[in-house]
DNA sequence: CCCTCACGATACAGACCTGTCTGTTTGAAT
DNA sequence: ATTCAAACAGACAGGTCTGTATCGTGAGGG
């Protein structure tokens, strides 16, 4: 108990207070007084963390990736060596989030949406998260040995991140359905990889 | 030439000057003052026209959703009769304009990813707006004679609005040809609709 | 024991925001 | 020629925004 009120405290109340605000209201129309009130601290001591309000956005995003990864990566622990069930145990999950009844959409998006400057700090971060995604699916894809693993993971991007989007418009429909049907028909669609080159069969 | 500079051309230069503002640099980060710069105009005669901001943001959205329909219509028109046609006609033309350099979103997702207050009405607008292109997709749907057309417009719906918000990760690929592959994909694997329910065949 | 440093509180600068108000100019119809 | 509505011009009110500067406090470590 050496630092319990320590910088780290500190630092880390701001940016979950945030981040907090940031998702539910935007981060425009989220004011550094209203997070300082929020938070319980002083204006000094946000700036001591964070040396501009953009600095912060972008923190916010890096959480959001973690906190996303990290479900990610547990989901993925829990179906190593099936390709097919890990897929459709992520969407699982994501079609429950997407459903929920405060959803607001991917931070990554919302943020993006906000901010047209593709040079803005949190835009690097939306942007590289994005990348990532894909490239996850890009695995899956491999392993399912698919013909196309590139169009089929370019493919289950515009899904899921359809999916973030249209929670407006899937109110009513039971959205891990929704996405794993979509996917089998994805899957099945891309068949098979050829056979390797040979001599004509 | 009895009315140059009557009030409907003040009220169209505004609304397209803003609309345009809006779209490229986002809702919030445009202001009443650059915009009536922009057109040219007197911001007694903004507010003649508009009541408030909210309001401006809400005709153009308003507007964009005229124009959206409006090119749909046209495409649907020149594919009278083959729903299948019609399907891949728009899938081209709306992956043609995701694919465009500078293009930045829906604006009906990018609004409503600034405006958190599901009640204001550029929301209003925004949600009729995807309301009516699940309608439009779920007409297509039935006349393809799939076995869910319901399930399938879901489907459809998710894909274009993953199209939409998905020109990041998309770039370098062809999103036309994605999204043409996505929904024979989808729709293959809708099937037919059940027989007509009869004694035991 | 004292020194340092993170923190709280608050005032402030300078810019920007929406919306209103006053007053002038224009242009067309009566 | 007079009337009237619309547009222009610009000041203004009242609030909010980000970021800085100043001062006080309290606790841990040399």
């Amino acid at each position: 108990m050496s630092e319990q009120s320590g910088p780290v405290e500190v630092r880390d109340r701001i940016l979950e207070t945030a981040s907090d605000l940031f998702y539910r209201q935007g981060v425009r129309a989220v004011g550094v007084d209203l997070i300082i009130a929020a938070a319980g601290v002083a204006k000094t001591s946000l700036y001591r963390h964070f040396r501009t309000k953009d600095d912060l956005i972008a923190a916010f995003l890096t959480r959001e990736d973690e906190d996303f990864w990290a479900v990610w990566d547990r989901v993925a622990a829990a179906h190593a060596g099936n390709a097919a069930a890990e897929l459709e145990a992520h969407l699982a999950w994501i079609g429950e989030r997407v459903g929920r009844p405060r959803y607001r959409g991917c931070p990554q998006l919302n943020v993006a949406a906000e901010f047209p400057d593709e040079g803005h700090p949190a835009r690097v971060v939306a942007r590289a998260h994005k990348l990532e995604l894909r490239r996850r699916l890009r695995g899956i894809a491999e392993r399912l040995a698919v013909a196309d693993p590139d169009g089929l993971a370019a493919q289950l991007s515009v899904m899921v991140n359809g999916a973030f989007v249209s929670a407006q418009v899937l109110a009513g429909d039971d959205a891990p359905a929704v996405l794993t049907r979509m996917a089998h028909a994805l899957v099945s669609a891309c068949g098979s990889p050829p056979p390797r080159p040979s001599p004509a069969p």
